[in-house]
DNA sequence: AACCTTTATCGTATTTTTACGATTAATAGA
DNA sequence: TCTATTAATCGTAAAAATACGATAAAGGTT
C-alpha cells in the first residue's frame, strides 16, 4: 500500500520517524550544512549550491520547515532560511533518548 | 523522478541520509525499542507485537539489517535479531557531529 | 504601470516505499 | 519421512518521494 499505518504506532514513534524522515535525503543534509557554514542568514544561494532544480530545492526546504528544523523569513523579494536552534535541540534530545534506550539492549 | 541523485552529494551526506532513512518509519523505531526492552535475544515475537503482517515486518528487519543496526542469528527454526551496539555508536557519532556542526549557525 | 528578481506552487513522470497474501526454504519434532 | 513452525522471498497494488519544467505570486526597481 505504501501508506504507513501511523495510527497503529505511538506518538513518540511517529515523531522520531518524522524527524528521521526529514534527515533522510542527502540534499536536506547538504542544506542544513550549508546553512550552518554561513554565519549569516542565507537565502537562494542554496539553489546554486545544490545540484538540483529550483523547484526541487524549494520542496526540500518545505520538508525541513514542516518539522520545524528551519524557519523562513521574507527579506524583500528573497527569503532567508535559518536553522531553528530550539527545534534542533529537541531533535537532539529525541534521538538521544532513543539511542540511550536502545543501548540498554544486552543480548548478543 | 523519485530517484535520489546520490552521486551529486558527498559520501558523508549520503551516509547520514541512509542512517536517517533506516529510522524514518515508526515500525522500525518500534522494532528497535522492542529489541531494547528485551534482555535476551528476541525473534519472531516482533511480528506479534507489531500491527503488521509477517512479510512486512520481515522487510523492515531487512532494512534495519542493511544499515547494520541489527544482526540476525539463526536459532533453530527461528531467527534472533539483536541490536548491533557498534553500529549504534557509529550512528550516534554521525548524528552527533551533524548536530554540532549545524549548531554553529548563528543567524536569526 | 511595467519589469525584473526571487521563491512557491502546479502538473506530471518516474522511482521507491509500504503493505499484503502466497509461496518457498529451512529447521525441529513426531 | 512427514509435518509443523518459523522466517525470507516473490509478486503485486497503492501510495509517497524525488525531480523537473512551467506557471504563479510577491516584492523591488525603473
Amino acid at each position: 500500500m505504501g501508506l504507513t499505518k501511523t495510527k497503529e504506532f505511538t506518538k513518540t514513534q511517529n515523531e522520531i520517524a518524522a524527524m528521521a524522515k526529514a534527515l533522510a535525503h542527502p540534499a536536506r543534509i547538504a542544506i542544513l550544512q550549508f546553512l550552518a557554514k554561513q554565519k549569516s542568514c542565507v537565502c537562494g544561494d542554496i539553489v546554486e549550491e545544490l545540484p538540483l532544480a529550483q523547484s526541487t530545492v524549494s520542496q526540500h526546504l518545505k520538508e525541513l520547515k514542516s518539522v520545524g528544523l528551519i524557519k523562513g523569513e521574507i527579506e524583500g523579494p528573497a527569503v532567508c532560511y535559518c536553522i531553528d536552534l530550539k527545534a534542533l535541540s529537541k531533535i537532539k534530545s529525541i534521538f538521544g533518548e532513543l539511542f540511550i534506550e536502545v543501548e540498554q539492549n544486552t543480548c548478543c
